[in-house]
DNA sequence: GCGGCTATTGACCGATCGGTCCAATACGCC
DNA sequence: GGCGTATTGGACCGATCGGTCAATAGCCGC
């Protein structure tokens, strides 16, 4: 048997998902996610493979991350409490002081408009399993009577998930906690809508 | 009197602007900028100085672009329709096949988080005036009475433009004009609570 | 203790980054 | 037709980019 690796994959998995939030893709260098992880350049290499390995990687992480979130998504008593759990998660996150929290790794990809047809996939699968998130939520609510708009829930859902992008861009506009949470209420009032 | 130019630096400028708004600031390259207008390195830099300066321009070159859409929006008929004329030029802005159509300045350089102050502090402002433009539309549309909502028009600004960043980030995942629509009728329903 | 395997290190690669410098060039003026 | 000035293209700068390679260091079964 031969020499083992003295760090745990899992926790520098974790440094590179901060740096690739923090930074973009693009803006990621192999010396940033060096200096973040503490391992050498070919650590990293013989470990995650190249550059965008490593981005997909991290976002998988990500979605780790935000599993929590989802089980108290599901888990809520309605609907309507579903989607007041996620937003509450989300300005929460939005309004972090701390740089992790604050970006979204799959919002910033996405817009940064990536062109590797496997970074493009990995990112628009996920924007459509958060929106499938959603809109079960929405639906749930709208068998429990949580939620009163008659809209298709995909609608709907289509909706909330664009709001959330939105608020990440506003957070980074300087936007106050205060100001998103006003903004998350208005919006969740559509739910209302018959 | 001495040699001039033989580039007109408004057509320059577009070109520039062209480019930061499909590539991002960080993603723009000044060779990207040179092929793009066809100048050597040297004439770039003695018309417009440093890449920072080139963006800050490119930044004001779109927002002149923008005028229409917002004399459009200031010079419609009720608040409400203003409101509208605004989210038929961001929808169909957004779902353009031309990728310099598709993306924001402004939101790509909030979200992409640029740490000089001068950049952030341009994009801010540009957030912070457009805020307005939707406020002010808001606010007429509550004195004319095509607004019902009784909520600060402030806030329901602050809704608006951050719906208006959703679907930027929504278009790059690939969402369809017609869903787009949706979102946008859904929202502004808000618009009609009382 | 030794041989074989792996992880790590650091040097190194060509390409590209933003930016500068300089010499050649082209024009209006006298 | 010089002359001076502004513009221009290209050479050049150090730094950094993502990525590779060979040598070293560490651990196993033997």
């Amino acid at each position: 048997m031969p020499r083992e690796r003295r760090f745990s994959e899992s926790e520098v998995l974790e440094r590179l998902t901060d740096v690739f939030a923090t930074h973009g893709y693009a803006s990621t260098s192999l010396a940033l996610l060096q200096e973040a992880t503490g391992l050498g350049k070919q650590s990293l290499y013989n470990t995650f493979g190249d550059k965008q390995a490593m981005y997909l990687q991290a976002i998988d992480c990500a979605v780790q991350r935000a599993a929590n979130t989802v089980a108290a998504v599901q888990a809520a008593e309605t609907g309507r409490a579903a989607i007041e759990v996620y937003y509450d998660a989300m300005v929460a996150s939005c309004t972090s002081e701390n740089p992790v929290e604050k970006h979204c790794i799959v919002t910033s990809g996405l817009l940064e408009g990536l062109s590797d047809a496997p970074l493009a996939w990995a990112l628009t699968s996920r924007w459509q399993a958060t929106h499938e998130l959603l809109r079960a939520a929405v639906e749930r609510g709208q068998r429990d009577g949580s939620i009163a708009s008659p809209t298709p829930s995909a609608e709907l859902a289509e909706l909330l998930i664009a709001l959330t992008s939105g608020l990440r861009v506003a957070a980074q506009a300087g936007r106050s906690r205060a100001q998103m949470e006003r903004s998350v209420a208005l919006a969740l009032a559509v739910l209302d809508m018959s």
